[in-house]
DNA sequence: CGACGGTTTGAGTCCGGTCAATTGTCGTGG
DNA sequence: CCACGACAATTGACCGGACTCAAACCGTCG
């Protein structure tokens, strides 16, 4: 496990505030390496592999060995999981410098897939806790993410078991709109890589739902739209307020 | 955050099998202990305070700041997170030998109530965050620990977002008669502390589903009640089929 | 241009929610 | 021991938000 996907890390005074650039992989903000001395990511890129995904490509299967774990370094993944049937939950989607299966377990709880082309730097687990071993800054690293990831995942729990589908969009924008404040972009102007499908997969709902939901939103004047994947948030608050179940 | 609750953790060769009693709160399976010496445990339990909380009463709660974190000796106890008009969505239930609390945050993610009469060993978070710089090994438990929460919030994820009512009681069954087993003890027959409002706020659900959905599994010979408190699964078969979607 | 995948929109259905009444359970005190 | 009150659980009737099925509408790319 340990999938680091849009967790919305407070920022806390004493905690470094903005990791520094990664050489190994040139990834712009691989939160891992903060803790790491240049030594230790030399090792670690000793042994890292680069790898392209194409859009549309699965390259992590539920159910297979935990060997490796990687750095998003560019592109959009999904990660999710299926029922028998196929229906499908998305758990998380991560974008360039989150991490992925950090798995504790010996094999992945969930499979991942590209939506945008994708590059990832991939390192064998082993390498990774041999490294925890002796840099037990780094396993505190971890150990913060992981928080951050469980309250995460409790809010989304929040939102799968109590949200209305209203409420599920404007929480899902509003958090979009946070985790690119969060890297210092403007949160207005959103553009949205993933389909609606995935959108809906990760709600809880439908895809025609989602549709139904986002032009009820823009009649209402909350959001705009240029095209499916663009989304102006013209209504911050209103939708703020849905988000919290408000109104 | 990190709260540990019925986390289906697989238990792992190489792992320590069974944690050592832990004298210093008479709880049978605190397993934070088995990552510590015994001179730790004296430092931590210096520190300590027992507390009693009574069944119904909040003694934890959203927003307040995360000063100390718990070890469930005794009871059962509920973690839940509100929405401002009063839904209510229980992301977790906890039992003796779970720990709460341990949040890196700086403020509760989240709220816990005592279920039943509940016994609590309380620690400062000061005193944990010493211990953790001093003994990488207890870092590299929780760091396990938070894993296994982690692939357990996504399963819940999966049953929230895509399951039916009756497919998340028979998870939810399941997922007890686990943990049971885990513990040593038959899982056949089940005694539930919580209410059918827990439940069904734990599963995403209303109370009256939940109730008519176990009166269902009833009738069709999958469970027996006697009293709402006690199940029996006369059917596990069935039930694991109907868990993960089949049937 | 036509084909294909994604999106939107429409009509009808149904699972689970809501509201309401009844029954069951348990602790307390007369 | 039983009556009572309070709360939990069950059951019923009805409703509605989201799902299903289906068709139309893009936008992009060969």
């Amino acid at each position: 496990m340990l999938a680091m996907p849009l967790s919305e890390t407070p920022r806390r005074a004493g905690t470094v505030s903005r990791p520094p650039a990664c050489e190994s992989c040139a990834a712009r903000s691989l939160s891992i390496c903060s803790a790491m001395q240049a030594e230790d990511l030399g090792r670690l890129a000793s042994a890292r592999t680069h790898q392209q995904v194409a859009a549309g490509e699965t390259f992590l299967n539920e159910g297979d060995a935990a060997t490796h774990f990687f750095n998003l370094v560019e592109g959009a993944v999904k990660v999710f999981k299926l029922l028998p049937d196929g229906r499908r939950q998305i758990t998380g989607f991560l974008f360039a410098g989150d991490l992925l299966g950090l798995a504790f377990n010996e094999s992945y709880s969930y499979s991942a897939e590209a939506i945008t082309p994708v590059k990832l730097c991939r390192f064998p687990r082993r390498q990774l806790e041999r490294l925890l071993d002796e840099f037990p800054r780094m396993e505190k690293r971890l150990l913060a993410m992981a928080s951050n990831e469980l309250a995460a995942a409790q809010e989304q729990m929040m939102l799968l078991g109590r949200k209305t589908a209203h409420e599920r969009i404007a929480s899902f924008l509003m958090s979009l709109a946070r985790r690119e404040e969060r890297a210092g972009r403007p949160g207005e102007m959103l553009h949205l890589p993933m389909t609606r499908t995935d959108i809906a997969d990760y709600l809880g709902i439908t895809t025609e739902t989602a549709s139904r939901v986002f032009t009820s939103l823009k009649k209402r004047g909350a959001i705009e739209l240029e095209g499916a994947g663009t989304v102006r948030l013209a209504d911050r608050d209103a939708l703020e307020e849905l988000a919290n179940g408000l109104e």
